[in-house]
RNA sequence: GGGUCGCUAGCUCAGCGGUAGAGCACUCGGCUUUUAACCGAUUGGUCCUGAGUUCGAAUCUCAGGCGACCCA
């Protein structure tokens, strides 16, 4: 193991003994490999073309035959063959017999170097770089994995994702795709007046979700904190200041379990527009979400892990209560009474005989109407579908509906059965917001952690005056899954959390919920 | 949290109770049109960790670690 890499510093000291750097400062590259490509695409087998060029990067193969011998450049944009003739490199260096030598021993895969030279396209039609000179940019002392297998090591992949991206194609492109996808969507609000203000990540208590927090603590302060669970609760202040407009496109931290949908890191965008209610949300997340697939994928209509997707607008929209009536039978607007207990009843007895699960967690009838849509519907839509109208008791920061009591102005989007947005018709009213997060502290109390807590400041905010809003938060990790057609979520987060490997936790630092 | 599978050379993998293997990579030799170059030789191991069963364990058993997938 360490033989590889002793024998590969051995050779860098070789370079330096040469007079050549191992590690350069920098090197001039006239072209790109994809320019070259490009350029002289109509260079016939066999012909040369006596232009200078200069061309940098990493070697990926190496064929030595005798006095000839053909080397892989990869760069940024593509890759490009060097051509290396010792008699053509000895009458461009007369004055060292072993210049040939030492470029086939001195450089091995995975070594970044600088090559001069002209063009030449191969008797079997490979455009080359024939090499007059070349230079070390930077001695590799690790090689690089099987160039045939590739890194098949799933874990690998995820723990070395620089390797994973030297090797894997695939991989390049998802990364290029996601950062397209997440400044389209920049534009895209940014054109539309939206404006992009960074709220706090270190919070005092978090908010804005149900969820746990990672704790942490400021130490000149002496202050316990929590990263942030969501945007939501800061946006809606910059509302109240004022901002019509505002979004934030930023890291979120949550202390759940992982999983392919779920990183306890990941990305969400929130947007919150003054006067617009939950149905200004369903059109903007439509055009939104159209204009970043239009710009990765080249289209509407997508193809996920080989199940056709059509995200061409309009999609299909549908409440909450049909959609289980349709899946279940059970109609949950026929259970709802006066006495809340009896409701629950009904319903939990008809949810029983349809052979669904009724957990005693699920305590009120919006709850079991949640519970069945989770058993029975979510994983269905696999189309675009947006679920309408949310029972009150999950939706502590939605309006309440403008008809329906019980229900508030909420939708999920729901794509591939997965949750891959969330909006409302804001709740800007002090006294029903201030009740529904004394609802939540009580569930606090009683045990459910992820229950929300009461933000006075926020409160103070809402009494101070809040316009009618629409909010709108995006899962970017999901979504990017969906237009990249990636399986597991870490395929699309650079460094997702694994545990650390050969290290144990000790006893005392082990992480046990608190 | 539960289940299934995986972990053996730098990489990709075989071996499944009897001397730890192959291809690629590395090193050496040969080779001026290769592109998984080719031919020959050499080198390379905590078989994830620990305990047990056995004359003998990479292989069987138990516990643990890490990961993948599925389920909750």
């Amino acid at each position: 193991m360490s033989d590889l890499r002793e024998t590969r510093l051995e050779k860098a000291r070789t370079l330096e003994g040469l007079g050549r750097a191992p590690y350069a400062l920098g090197f001039k590259p006239s072209h790109r490999t994809a320019e070259l490509q490009q350029l002289h695409a109509d260079l016939a087998n066999g012909e040369e073309r006596d232009q200078p060029v200069a061309v940098a990067g990493r070697v990926m193969t190496r064929r030595v035959m005798g006095k000839l011998a053909f080397f892989t450049l990869a760069d940024e944009s593509g890759s490009i063959q060097l051509y290396i003739d010792k008699a053509s490199l000895l009458a461009a260096h007369p004055e060292n017999p072993e210049v040939f030598a030492q470029l086939t021993t001195l450089v091995d895969a995975g070594d970044w170097i600088g090559v001069q030279g002209s063009l030449k396209r191969t008797d079997r039609g490979e455009l080359s770089v024939k090499l007059r000179n070349w230079e070390m940019l930077c001695k590799a002392l690790q090689p690089l994995p099987d160039k045939w297998h590739g890194l098949a090591d799933v874990e690998k992949r995820y723990r070395q994702r620089y390797l994973d991206l030297i090797v894997s194609p695939h991989t390049r492109e998802t990364f290029r795709r996601r950062a397209r996808i997440v400044s389209t969507m920049r534009r895209w609000l940014d054109e539309r007046g939206f404006l992009e203000i960074e709220t706090p990540v270190l919070q005092i208590e978090a908010g804005g979700a149900d969820a746990r927090p990672f704790e942490t603590h400021h130490n000149a302060l002496d202050l316990p904190l929590t990263l942030r669970i969501a945007t939501e609760l800061h946006l809606k202040r910059l509302l109240v200041g004022g901002f019509e407009r505002v979004y934030e496109l930023g890291r979120i931290f949550r202390n759940e379990g992982v999983s392919t949908r779920h990183n306890p890191e990941f990305t969400s965008v929130e947007i919150y527009q003054a006067y617009a209610d939950y149905f200004g949300m369903i059109d903007l997340t439509e055009q939104l979400i159209v204009a970043a697939a239009r710009e990765v994928c080249g289209g509407t209509e997508i193809t996920y892990q080989g199940s056709g997707i059509d995200l061409t607008p309009p999609w299909r929209r549908a409440t909450m209560h049909e959609l289980v009536q349709e899946a279940t039978g059970l109609d949950f607007t026929g259970f709802a009474g006066q006495d809340p207990a009896e409701s629950r009843a009904r319903a939990a007895a008809a949810m029983a005989a349809a052979g669904l699960e009724v957990p005693a967690a699920a305590d009120s009838l919006g709850r079991l109407l949640v519970e069945a849509f989770e058993q029975r519907v979510e994983e269905t839509l696999i189309q675009p579908t947006f679920v309408l109208d949310y029972p009150v008791e999950n939706s502590p920061l939605a309006r309440a509906h403008r008809s329906k009591p019980g229900l508030v102005e909420r939708f999920e989007l729901f794509i591939v059965g997965r949750e891959t947005a969330n909006a409302f018709s804001e709740l800007i009213d002090p006294v029903d917001q201030r009740s529904r997060l004394e609802a939540q502290q009580q569930r606090r109390r009683a045990g459910d952690p992820e229950a929300q807590t009461v933000d006075e400041d926020f409160l103070h905010a809402l009494e101070v005056g809040m316009p009618p809003s629409g909010g709108l938060g995006i899962g970017i990790d999901r979504l990017v899954m969906l237009l990249t057609d990636s399986p597991s979520i870490r395929d699309v987060i650079a460094f997702p959390l694994l545990r650390p490997e050969g290290i144990r936790p000790s006893a005392e630092a082990a992480p046990s919920g608190g």
